[in-house]
DNA sequence: GGTTGCCTTGACGTTGGTGGCAAGGTTTAG
DNA sequence: CTAAACCTTGCCACCAACGTCAAGGCAACC
């Protein structure tokens, strides 16, 4: 299979799988003429990467689950590596909602407040008109 | 007050305060020799866009806050233009709190599977080695 | 042999909020 | 007089994951 039906099949663009080869994620061998040949382990790779990215991981953290898989097993998730990454990302997940919720927090108060200055004042102004 | 006054009493440096002034968010006058002058309205200004900021708003979305200072509020928050941002962004946080919600529980999942996965393997290769 | 459609490498653009440097003008202190 | 410490504008670098364009090679079909 060449890049063309690789992207395809894999739902991303031929410059996007040239990239993660750059980042050394894949690596194609080359026909006589230098075109870059895929075999399907490959696609079922590019579909790893893509449901991670997804996720939210970056080209680095998928590494682990890359070679995971090339390793022979059946899933990304299962080598020492990968379960590490896992382990920090949701660490960092975790961390994130705690302060995206003292975020939200924040922005509640400041809404509710804003809201309720602007009433008195709108009741201060009637009153004054009256 | 000039620029590098201004920047270490905002906690910020000289260079932020000029990008500032470039997406029109501040707009000193200048002395005879072209020096940037500031007085503590925009200090007030500055501290306003660093807490904005911080909680993870665009320096766009910041500028309604800041035109409600310099309209002569005590709050940056009271103006309706503010108020559409601040309501905006809270409905943006609670969006991104439901996906990052979402993705914790795959990551969970996930690692919860990895986990049993490779205690499952390492049993079958202890019994082996009995 | 010309067109079409693949493929190649290389290089620049994007987004946001800065950091850093260059080359120069100003002011103040010693 | 000069050195230090300010200030000015302008431009390149950064991070990530690509998009997009350029210039060209290769393959197949009419």
């Amino acid at each position: 299979m060449r890049i063309g039906e690789l992207a395809e099949r894999a739902g991303t663009s031929t410059r996007t799988l040239r990239y993660y080869e750059s980042q050394g994620l894949v690596c194609p061998r080359r026909s006589a003429n230098g075109y870059r040949i895929y075999d399907e382990a490959e696609l079922r790779v590019v579909h790893e990467i893509r449901a991670l990215l997804a996720v939210g991981f970056g080209l680095d953290d998928i590494r682990p689950f890359v070679a995971c898989l090339r390793a022979g097993n059946s899933s990304g998730d299962v080598c020492p590596d990968s379960v590490a990454v896992l382990r920090r990302k949701l660490a960092e997940v975790d961390d994130y909602l705690d302060r995206l919720g003292a975020v939200r927090h924040q922005l509640h108060d400041q809404l509710a407040r804003a809201i309720a200055h602007r009433e008195e004042t709108c009741l201060r102004t009637r009153s004054r008109a009256d």
